[in-house]
Order: structure tokens, then C-alpha cells, then sequence
DNA sequence: CTAGGGTTAG
């Protein structure tokens, strides 16, 4: 079928009708009595429109054939990829000039058989006839479309000793063939220095060049040096320009190059169209990108993949979804370029089914294999939480690329599988697949959620040694990395060096601050963000209000609170309350505390009661204890955290039968509590410490050391704190049972392994018992160790006697 | 005989 959607074609479809016409009306006697040149012409007519056959047809009635009929057939077999038959005609052709050799390695070279259109490049010297500056043309382009800058290079060298070098077709050809290998400065210098006789050819493949090398500012000011020393662009010319302003989303040059389109007439071509419905697709303005599509002649794959794209983007699904349907209706076949974007906005869980349904499509359309499309699927079905779904495919992926890697490593962080994630990651290395931006980006963040500074430190290193320049989200994901693993120095080291920076980058900085008892500079870093220009989010709040309820500082909590909700209009959520709750019932404002829980906007959680109760206890008021333990003991039923407050409570007070029936009634539920264990990293190797832990293999030496350590704490003024004791032993086996906590035996193991000077770094699930905090205090100084304790709350440094939360934990 | 073109996933 011939193409109808360009109006020039069309004109030349007519011609070839008339052609073929005069063809079979042609007697024997007329033919005879054409001029071989008319016929020769006639003969070439057919092959440019396609109707080989029938040139075939003539050719065979002809009565006499020229150099120029040989040459004809030969070239219009070759350039519709018939290599045999032109080959056949080739061997037939009785006086081979340079033109049969070059039309026919044209065609071998065209149709992707450059090993055996080389050959003949060589051969056909071999056999003394010079190539022309076609034959290097067509020898070039292949070197163009299969990046193969050396054998390109070879060319080069051969057209300098030849002195085809200053031809236009060998120039614009190592022009095309520098920028396609991605040498756009090689392709650049020739440019610049030809020395005259640049054609729209030349211009439109430099123009070209500098769009496929990402350079959008170089490739429009190209575009208008062309226009400027008056040479008409063309259907070629145009989807390079377009894809320029698109890459940088300069709708406004892409509507002036779009009115040069219309002039020029060349609106109805299916490359310009679909690089117009491109633009306005990736620009945001999805009516214009519509409109060039609804005008298309033709319905095409391509056009209805960036529209596609551009409502995913733009956040229109049911719309994406709608346009999917109508290919389908349509009949236009998706391809590989279309599931891509599909699936992507199917990654929610509300589209499992629509998923399920898409991958049955994928199958039956035959693109099951095809790498990108699993990719796609990997991503979607991990997204949707359903991770077997996700790694059936992967499993089938054979080749798998970093963007599969990537798929799999999210997919397990998206759904809190960390550790996983790593093991993925770890694995992608084994396999050689170097890491890119996004997947060290992501690995950097499950590093965060799980404070493995080790892990992290290394990927930041590799990340550095790798060419890889940095992008927003690896030094955004660095500086969470490292405030999380309380390490602020390098936190505030990437962020200083960052050029340009989110609302993410510095909520990271103002919650890692708030984490490890820098509750001022979180809210100074604050004053700064809103400085720059930027507006905070729901997390900024969270840090910002986490940070002046560890500071105690109630004013601006109240201030911040209340300028979230009226200047920046963010719904407060559960974690903004639990702050603000923690931070009016610590400082002793229990009723306010209590009015606000009861003005939420949103159900109170169970962390929010429990910061309430914790802030009753503190301030022995058991009458509000009472009344939150009880919402508790309905909202976590087997959270033993509430129970032993109450009874707690109740010892302190003496109440001693109301203590043990709490503690009954926690029993006769069998809820025991959550036990705590405290871990620290070294050589890659985690030690983890249970409470009276004896099963460390190097046991015998912590625990002696725990004996020395606590006897110069003592003498240093160090009171074991009986109240974080257990309950029915004497009082000497409730001191020996405080020493060893789990925490006092993993500062022991870092006081033996760890080196002096180094930081120890403690990891507790739960809160640090308050006689341990006591006790580091003390190590701390008398050893002049740094100790850093993350619980499951916040950092504390303890240094030099002093805790960096300020004894407010 | 003649070189140059558009859309992909994390």
C-alpha cells in the first residue's frame, strides 16, 4: 500500500499511475520506437515509486538496456532491501562502472549488512574501479547506524589520502557518522571548517547531530544559522528541532518552528507530526498535543505513544487508559513503546486487575520478551505490592540492564523490604551492571531506613570513583543517608556543595538536625529554606515540629503549627499531633495537650495516645494515664508499652495492688514485652546484644570489661538507677542486672574493638533505658570515647559527659 | 547511483 499521508507523495503516486498506464498500453512497435532515453526514464520512474515489478516487467522488454537501465534495476532492488535479486542483476550487468558498485554496496549498507557491503567497498577497488563520493556516502552511513566510529574513522582516513574530503556528500557523511558515535565536538570542528557548500543535507544532519548529543541550545542556534544564511529546512530538518525544544520545554520556540512547519508545507509529514504531538505532550499542553494528533491522516503508533506518555506524565490515567482503548479500536497495534507508558500509570494499587489485564495483552501482542516492556511490568506489579507477581517476570528478563536491577531494588524498598534491596543491589554488581544515578539514589535511601553507614559510605564512594556526574536525587538521598546514620558533618558536607536544592533536600537536613539534638539549626535551617524561595511540605512540618518538641521549645511550636495550617494550607496529620502533643504535655501543659487530641482533625493513633500517656507519666498524673492506657489496651492489644507505664505508675506511687493487677491483667492476656537488643556494625559484620546476653563468642572479655567500666563510673559519681530495674530480685542482682543491659554490653564490645578515636555506633530497637543514658554519660567522659546511640526514637551523642538531646528523651 | 527524521521503562 502506498503511504497517502503526504501530499508530495501523493503527487508522485499520480505520476506513477499515469506511468504504469503507458506501460501496459506500450506495443512492442511504440517501444521499439522510444528513444532509450525516454525509456530509461519511464524504467527509473517505477523504481522511485515503488513498482519494481513492473520496471522489472520493461526491463525485460526492453530492447536495448544501457549503463544506466543495469544501474537502475540494480540500485532499485537494492534500496528495497531485494539484495539477491539485485545482486543477481549486478553479476548479469555486462560493463560494471563505479555506480553499479556503489548502488549496490548502498543497498547491502542500507538494509544492515555492513560486513558484506565493506567487503564489496573493498572489492570493488580491488577490482580498479573508485569509489565516488556516493560509495563513501553509503559505506559512512552505515558506520552511522551501527556506531561504528573506527571502521568510520578508517573512511575518514581513506577520503583525506583520496582527496574526497572536501566533497559535500563525504563531508555531511563523517559529519552524521562523528555524531551518531557521539563525537558531536569531531562532527562539530568539520562543520565549522567546510570550507563551503554546506546544503540543507549538511545543516540538517549538524542540527541533528547536536539533538541526539542532548545540546538543545546548540541545535536551535543552528537551526537558525541554517534559516539565517537562507537555506530552506525540510521534513528532515524539523523533528531534530522539535526534539531540541522539547528536551528543554521551550513551548515558545517550539510554536514559532511549528508556524515555519506550516509554512513550509510540511505539516502532513508522520515524523514532524509526531515530534509536534511530542512537544505539546511533553510541554504539558495536552489540547494542542491532541489537536496535531486528531489532524494526523494516518493513525499512528508513534504519535499515540507520546500522547499516551503525555498524559502519564501530566497525570491524566483514565485519559492514557481511554487513548489506549481507542488504538485498540482502531486497530492501530501497539508496540514495544506503547506498555511502557501504560503500565506506568497502572502501578497504583486500585489498578491490579487493569495490570493483570495489560500483561495478558503484552503476551498476546508478542512482546513478552522485549526487555523494556518487562522492565515496565517488573516496576508496575511491585508497585501494586505484589512483589511474586514482580519477580516472576524479572526472573525471565535474561539480559537483565540496570533498569531491570532498578525495578527489582525498588520495588523491594517500596515495599519496606530493605535489606532485600541491598541483596539486589549487591547482586546487580556481581553481575558487572554498573550502577546509574537512580538506582544509587535508591540504594542510598534503603541505607537510610536501615542507618547502615557502612553500606552507604561505600556506595558513596563508588558513586564518586564512577564517571557518574551527581543529580539532585543522589545528594538528596546522601544527605538523608548520612543525617540518619547521625553523621551531620557529612550530611551538612553534601549539602553545602550542592548547586541547586528542593524542599526534600533541605527537609532532610531539618529533620536529620531535629534527630540528633539539634533542634535550633533545624529551625534556623527553616528560616533559610523559606528565605530561598522554597515552601515547605507535610514532611517539612514534621521535622520542623519533631525538632522544637525535642528543644522544648512550645512558642514556635504553637507558631509553626499554626502557620502550617493557616499560611500553607497542609492538613495536619497524626505524626504533626504526635509532636505537637509531645511537646505540650512534656512541658507540663497537660490540658492543652489533652484539648488538642481531642480537636483533631484526624482518628488519633496509637502513637499519638502514647506520647499522651508517656507525658502523664512524666507528670504523675494517673487519672489521664488511666484514661489513655485504656484506649490503648483497645487500639494495640499486644503492646505490653502501655501496660507497664500504668503499673509503673502505680509503683511510684505506692498503689501497689493496683500495679499488680495491671500487670495480672497483662499476663492473663499472655502479652509480654517487645525484648530489646541492641547491635553495632563492624567489618561488615553485625554484633547484636540481648539483655544478661552470654552467647557472644567473645563474652568472657565484655563482660569484664563491663565490671572495670562500671567500678570508675561509680567512682565518678555514677548512681545505678534502680527504677529501670526488673522487679523481684535483691538489690544487688538488680545492679548486676542493670549492668548488663544490652546496651552497656555493646558500648563494652566497642570500648575492646573499636578503635580510639572512631565514633561507637549503637543501634537499639527500642528507647535507651534511662540508666543506661546515665551510664554513657559518664563512659563517655571517662573514656573520651564518642558514643553514638541511635534508639528508636533519636540519635544521642554522647560526648564528653553530655547527651546531645539534652537529657529530654 | 545521492548523505539527513519522530515515541520507550526505574
Amino acid at each position: 500500500m502506498y503511504k497517502l499521508y503526504s501530499l508530495r507523495y501523493m503527487g508522485l503516486l499520480q505520476k506513477s499511475n499515469c506511468c504504469q498506464n503507458w506501460c501496459r498500453t506500450l506495443s512492442r512497435k511504440a517501444l521499439a520506437e522510444s528513444s532509450i532515453l525516454d525509456t530509461n526514464r519511464y524504467l527509473n520512474e517505477l523504481v522511485t515509486s515503488g513498482q519494481i515489478d513492473e520496471a522489472r516487467k520493461l526491463f525485460e522488454r526492453m530492447p536495448h538496456r544501457d549503463e544506466f537501465s543495469w544501474n537502475t534495476m540494480v540500485s532499485g532492488y537494492a534500496d528495497l532491501g531485494r539484495l539477491t535479486e539485485a545482486r543477481k542483476v549486478f553479476d548479469e550487468t555486462p560493463n560494471k562502472s563505479s555506480i553499479t558498485w556503489s548502488a549496490l554496496v548502498s543497498g547491502y549498507c542500507k538494509h544492515g549488512y555492513e560486513t558484506e557491503g565493506f567487503q564489496l567497498f573493498w572489492e570493488m577497488r580491488y577490482e580498479g574501479h573508485k569509489p565516488s563520493q556516493f560509495t563513501l556516502g553509503s559505506v559512512l552511513r552505515v558506520c552511522s547506524v551501527k556506531g561504528l566510529l573506527l571502521k568510520g574513522k578508517q573512511i575518514h582516513g581513506y577520503a583525506t589520502k583520496t582527496n574526497f574530503d572536501t566533497k559535500v556528500f563525504v563531508i555531511t557523511g563523517l559529519i552524521d557518522m562523528y555524531a551518531k558515535c557521539f563525537c558531536v565536538m569531531d562532527a562539530e570542528l568539520l562543520f565549522e571548517e567546510m570550507p563551503s557548500g554546506r546544503n540543507h543535507v549538511t545543516w540538517t544532519a549538524m542540527i541533528n547531530g547536536y539533538s541526539l548529543n542532548g545540546d538543545a541550545h546548540k541545535t536551535i542556534r543552528c537551526f537558525r544559522g541554517m534559516r539565517a544564511v537562507g537555506i530552506q529546512a525540510n521534513q528532515y530538518t524539523f523533528p531534530g528541532v522539535l526534539t531540541a525544544c522539547t528536551a528543554v520545554f521551550d513551548i515558545g520556540f517550539g510554536v514559532q518552528v511549528h508556524g515555519c512547519i506550516v509554512h513550509g508545507g510540511f505539516e502532513a509529514n508522520v515524523f514532524v507530526q509526531s515530534a509536534l504531538v511530542d512537544l505539546y505532550a511533553k510541554c504539558g499542553d495536552l489540547r494542542s498535543a491532541r489537536n496535531a494528533l486528531e489532524l494526523m491522516e494516518v493513525d499512528h503508533v508513534v504519535s499515540s505513544n507520546s500522547m499516551i506518555l503525555g498524559y502519564v506524565r501530566n497525570g491524566f490515567v483514565e485519559e492514557a487508559l481511554s487513548l489506549f482503548k481507542e488504538m485498540h479500536e482502531r486497530n492501530i497495534g501497539p508496540n514495544d513503546y506503547t506498555y511502557p507508558s501504560v503500565l506506568n500509570c497502572l502501578t497504583s494499587k486500585k489498578y491490579v486487575r487493569k495490570g493483570q489485564l495489560v500483561h495478558c495483552l503484552v503476551i498476546k501482542t508478542g512482546f513478552k520478551g522485549y526487555k523494556i516492556v518487562s522492565n515496565a511490568l517488573v516496576d508496575m506489579y511491585a508497585k501494586q505490592g505484589d512483589l511474586s507477581s514482580a519477580f516472576k517476570v524479572f526472573d525471565t528478563i535474561l539480559d537483565r540492564d540496570v533498569i531491570s536491577w532498578t525495578s527489582a531494588v525498588t520495588g523491594c524498598a517500596h515495599n519496606g523490604f530493605h535489606e532485600k534491596a541491598l541483596k539486589f543491589f549487591s547482586e546487580m554488581r556481581n553481575c558487572g551492571v554498573q550502577p546509574d544515578q537512580v538506582i544509587t539514589s535508591s540504594i542510598l535511601s534503603s541505607c537510610a531506613e536501615l542507618a547502615l553507614l557502612k553500606f552507604g559510605q561505600e556506595v558513596h564512594a563508588n558513586f564518586l570513583k564512577s564517571s557518574l556526574g551527581s543529580s539532585l536525587s543522589v545528594d538528596n538521598s546522601l544527605v538523608t543517608m548520612y543525617a540518619n546514620c547521625g553523621c551531620l558533618e557529612e550530611a551538612n558536607i553534601v549539602f553545602n556543595s550542592m548547586e541547586t536544592r528542593n524542599v526534600i533536600t533541605w527537609t532532610a537536613l531539618i529533620v536529620g538536625c531535629a534527630q540528633n539534638g539539634k533542634g535550633k539549626e533545624s529551625l534556623e535551617l527553616y528560616n533559610e529554606m523559606i528565605l530561598s524561595g522554597i515552601k515547605p511540605d507535610f514532611i517539612t512540618f514534621i521535622g520542623l515540629l519533631f525538632a522544637c518538641s525535642h528543644a522544648g521549645l512550645v512558642d514556635q511550636g504553637r507558631k509553626h503549627f499554626d502557620s502550617m495550617v493557616n499560611v500553607y494550607g497542609i492538613r495536619p496529620g497524626p505524626d504533626h499531633y504526635t509532636c505537637m502533643i509531645d511537646l505540650l504535655g512534656r512541658a507540663g501543659k497537660l490540658h492543652d495537650a489533652e484539648k488538642l487530641l481531642n480537636e483533631m482533625s484526624v482518628e488519633p493513633d496509637a502513637t499519638v495516645w502514647k506520647v499522651f500517656l508517656a507525658a502523664c507519666k512524666e507528670h504523675g498524673n494517673i487519672d489521664l494515664a488511666k484514661k489513655a492506657a485504656l484506649v490503648l489496651f483497645k487500639l494495640t492489644p499486644q503492646d505490653a508499652v502501655p501496660y507497664v507505664m500504668l503499673s509503673n505508675m502505680y509503683s511510684a506511687v505506692g498503689k501497689w495492688e493496683d500495679a499488680a493487677a495491671v500487670r495480672k491483667l497483662m499476663k492473663s492476656k499472655s502479652i509480654s514485652k517487645e525484648p530489646g537488643y541492641s547491635w553495632l556494625e563492624m567489618n561488615g559484620k553485625v554484633h547484636r546484644f540481648m539483655s544478661e546476653d552470654r552467647s557472644h563468642p567473645k563474652m568472657d572479655q565484655i563482660y569484664s570489661k563491663i565490671g572495670e567500666v562500671m567500678a570508675l563510673i561509680k567512682k565518678a559519681g555514677y548512681v545505678p538507677d534502680m527504677n529501670f530495674a526488673l522487679h523481684d530480685i535483691n538489690d544487688e542482682g538488680k545492679e548486676l542486672g542493670l549492668a548488663y543491659h544490652s546496651e552497656k554490653l555493646a558500648v563494652a564490645f566497642g570500648f575492646l574493638y573499636v578503635p580510639q578515636g572512631v565514633p561507637i555506633r549503637i543501634y537499639k530497637n527500642l528507647r535507651v533505658c534511662g540508666d543506661c543514658h546515665a551510664a554513657m554519660k559518664f563512659m563517655s567522659k571517662i573514656y573520651h570515647r564518642h558514643i553514638i546511640l541511635r534508639d528508636s526514637k533519636c540519635f544521642h551523642h554522647f560526648r564528653e559527659g553530655t547527651c546531645s538531646c539534652g537529657d529530654y528523651y
